[in-house]
DNA sequence: TAATTCTTGACTAAAAGACTCAAGTATTAC
DNA sequence: GTAATACTTGAGTCTTTTAGTCAAGAATTA
């Protein structure tokens, strides 16, 4: 599991897309003006969106991008995953007893947040974020205590 | 938030020094052994624990490391936010009409996924990390469909 | 007092990440 | 047919992160 800028912009950019999806596909030039990034590296993004079927896209004037499945049905892990070579990863079952213990709990954790993410839909996302009062998700009980 | 090969150092690391609080201090020689990384770095890591009061060095023969706070009451956010400089941040209320809605909407999932590594402890990770048969901990209805 | 251990801080080499640039090909609306 | 767009490829640059070294020193306690 990684949470990097790369994800950001590509997390982002697919919300603009389920945003604008009614006014039919969108160009990389909107999106690389409204997030201020270059084309190009968008199109690295994209090829690999499109790769994994997330988007699809129409080439001719008037083209642009589309969400290939309703955002009901795209997660933020799946979109996390296609560009930056992350997955669910199964754990080992014991190798042996000199065994990497914090590898393997790190492991778990990992997977933990992995499905945590995969349950959040792109829709919901937007949903929580567009809603004008955000009620806390969690009890958060505990805050930071770092100065 | 950001989550890196070094926040993963940091959890480990940590997740040792819970697990043996019961045998008196952790060295940083023995987790270096351990997890096959410099002292020289584990020594900049736990600088930063402790100058965010997450563990507690001793001195002298016999010394090393606790944790300062009991291993329920440190979360896996917290340990993160103090390798990595990422803290949960608060939305801007709205400056201008042309607001970054991208960067809001990420800001708000951003903080979901903090709000939810602030909700697992230390010791329930270790706890969810040790016990043999790993319960589904969500759903999972989705999963990857990239090839 | 000497061994052990933490503390602090500067420094560095290698790798990864985050892009940019360029230059072309393929489609399709008009 | 032409312009607007997607798509492809590949190189190249700049910054950040990672992982680590080195060294001098301060605190603790056997």
């Amino acid at each position: 599991m990684k949470l990097s800028t790369k994800g950001r912009h590509a997390v982002t950019a697919m919300m603009e897309l389920a945003l604008q999806h009614k006014k039919g596909p969108v160009t990389l030039a909107d999106i690389s003006a409204q997030q201020a990034i270059s084309i190009s590296y968008l199109e690295q993004l994209f090829a690999r969106l499109r790769q994994h079927g997330l988007v699809t896209g129409m080439r001719g004037p008037g083209g642009g991008y589309c969400l290939a499945r309703p955002a009901t049905e795209i997660t933020i892990a799946n979109i996390l995953a296609t560009v930056d070579d992350v997955t669910r990863r199964e754990e080992q079952p014991h190798t042996q007893g000199e065994a990497p213990a914090g590898a393997q709990m790190w492991l778990r954790l990992s997977n933990r947040i992995y499905d945590y993410l995969n349950g959040i839909t792109l829709d919901e996302a937007i949903q929580s974020a567009t809603s004008e009062d955000q009620a806390p998700l969690f009890g958060s009980s505990f805050r930071q205590t770092a100065a």
